[in-house]
DNA sequence: TTCCTCATGTAATTCGTTACATGATTGC
DNA sequence: GCAATCATGTAACGAATTACATGAGGAA
């Protein structure tokens, strides 16, 4: 078990949806869950290799003559993986770089302060920006995902929704009281 | 610069608060700013003794008695800590492992995710009970601390508990969402 | 033909945690 | 006398990012 790590089962989480490449991998982490997880090819390979030599996923050769590598999860994997599924999520011990700055601000002048929580909240309207479009585009291709699917993509997007409105109205109580 | 990290500025900030020991570091971190911030020594004192190298802080001996290194920041330090203050806060990629679980959770059973959601929901009102304790005691010695202070210890401290309660709140509406 | 996306991988480095090791001081 | 806290550090490991390296295939 030389590389062990979240990325294993986050691998484990795509391939169990479909058999894919590690470039495929990448993509549906940019794509689908971009906004509460990443990776990065540097450690999709590897972590890839290892579980191979593991036993929990397998090359599927569907037509070789191609340079793809393509996976799937094997029995073993899956049963690792809904083991780890059930297990409760691991306390995250929290790192917030803004509110380090922030409480670490009594040096700064009141309107530097004041424009660095106007750009933070700006970079969380963005973001509710964002999420908006795609709850659109979920609820627009409502006949493409049956309910079931819909559940496990929208419940994280709502997550991100109220997190970062919440933020915002952060912000906003935070610029009013800096003024008093 | 061999160990250069977030590490090194919170080092900084803490000693621009007031010179202080690698112990006493490790104390601010886990007593003042735990819910947003968190600091282990096997980081802290090899990350002290570099910036020391690098004239950032200096040693403060006011008894040499004992064993005690207490350090305190530089002008050096103080302007590069400055420096990375005004730079706005890097962004960091989102990792969450319960959303990760939850968006992989189709092939549990219903009354798993429940339970997996309503004990992320104990989890942040166990945190919302915590921060409103800290926010009272603010309150209550308000005379310990001058109006400046006070918005530096509580704006991460509300930052805690508005977002503690929109996941509470989003808890609930999954909780509703998934018994349709 | 040039650029972009697809596609895979390694190496170096940094970053962060945990375990280990040691010993003084203080309060009960 | 014992336990808790104070106090400093190293070693090993594990995790994650970035840079580097390469090359095919398709579109403009």
């Amino acid at each position: 078990m030389s590389v062990k790590n979240k990325t294993r089962y986050a691998i484990l989480g795509v391939l169990n949806v479909s058999p894919c490449t590690g470039y495929d991998i990448k993509k549906y982490c940019d794509k689908i869950i971009a906004h509460f997880w990443n990776e990065n090819y540097g450690h999709i390979y590897p972590v890839l290799k290892s579980l191979q030599e593991e036993g929990l996923i397998e090359r599927v050769e569907e037509e070789i003559q191609d340079r793809k590598k393509k996976y799937a999860i094997t029995t073993k994997g899956r049963e690792e993986f809904l083991n780890w599924l059930k297990e409760p999520a691991n306390y995250q011990p929290a790192r917030s770089e803004f509110l380090l700055k922030l409480s670490f601000s009594k040096d700064l002048k009141r309107e530097e302060i004041r424009s660095m929580i106007l750009s933070y909240k700006e970079d969380h309207m963005k973001k509710l920006k964002d999420y908006g479009k795609m709850e659109a585009y979920i609820e627009q291709n409502q006949t493409t995902f049956d309910k079931d699917q819909r559940f496990f993509i929208h419940a994280p997007l709502r997550y991100g929704i109220i997190s970062a409105k919440s933020v915002v109205s952060w912000c906003d109580e935070m610029l009013n009281e800096i003024d008093l």
